[in-house]
DNA sequence: AGTGCCTACTTCCCGATGGTGAGCAACTCT
DNA sequence: AGAGTTGCTCACCATCGGGAAGTAGGCACT
């Protein structure tokens, strides 16, 4: 009974540990970051574009938002809206608003949202330059005979 | 009316355009490893863990799926199962199964899996490091007023 | 006048997917 | 019998992304 008891106790310190990490801010940063159109809005804004080679990156510059809508292929203006919200709130990118007529709203990288861009530019050539591999990879996963056995 | 269907055939060139990004091979590639769990697994399998000092990197080794339940925290059985079954099918990891009593199933990083690990390492990184500031940007952006203009 | 364009969004509805909780099978030990 | 190990699987529900349509204000053209 003791010994029950104790390991119930080490039960409950793992899963509040666990509940702990599960929360934590960097990690959540990470997911937050690791977001589809997130990495693409850091790309237009970076001066790049993907999927493209990466040969002929730009310059960072401000892009307002119909620029931006029509560069990121496939974004709809609802989930550009609020990714442009949260980038902002996380002080990765700047909003300048102009009162012209129509209005005008641009968006820059911030440093920090140039340090994530130079960051993830790793991740997005490694996509490129695998992306073949991957691809045999699952033509060879799917055609295999499915296995019963756990 | 011949400027008009001009037009119209720009757009649904671009619409087309569009349409075939969306669905790019290296794009869907980027958006699957993106994932929060691919990442943490890649991590546990490569021989760290996040978020933690980096300051003790293991060598990457097989770890049978109870390990990697007891060390990624947060993940269910659900979600484990569900992106070892992806990193596999990507060339990713590999799966060997022992027959024994109870069954033993192990993962292990292949060189792909290993090439992406390191990648990921510099955003995790970038993670830890700009958490704070990002937190501190988030704290400003909410307090400051509503702003109503367009 | 009407229509279409520009700007930068907003709203409503639905479906996919992640998450939760419970369960399965086969064995061993108490 | 119950409790533990292994590696999953299943049912249900909530969340959030996506799609489609819309808003407002001005300007240009027919």
């Amino acid at each position: 009974m003791a010994t029950t008891t104790a390991a119930q106790r080490r039960a409950q310190a793992r899963t509040e540990f666990d509940a702990f990490l599960a929360v934590c801010p960097s990690r959540q940063l990470l997911d937050r970051v690791s977001d589809k159109w997130v990495g693409l809005l850091l790309c237009a804004l970076g001066g790049g574009s993907f999927p493209q080679p990466s040969a002929e990156e730009g310059t960072p510059r401000a892009m307002r938002y119909s620029e931006l809508l029509r560069q990121v292929a496939g974004v709809s203006p609802k989930m550009l809206t609020q990714t442009l919200r949260s980038l902002e709130r996380d002080g990765l990118v700047t909003r300048s608003v102009v009162a012209t007529v129509p209005v005008t709203v641009s968006y820059e990288l911030t440093d920090l949202g140039l340090s994530l861009h130079v960051t993830m530019r790793a991740l997005k050539g490694w996509a490129e330059t695998h992306v073949a591999e991957v691809l045999e990879q699952r033509a060879a996963y799917d055609a295999r005979p499915v296995e019963k056995i756990t």
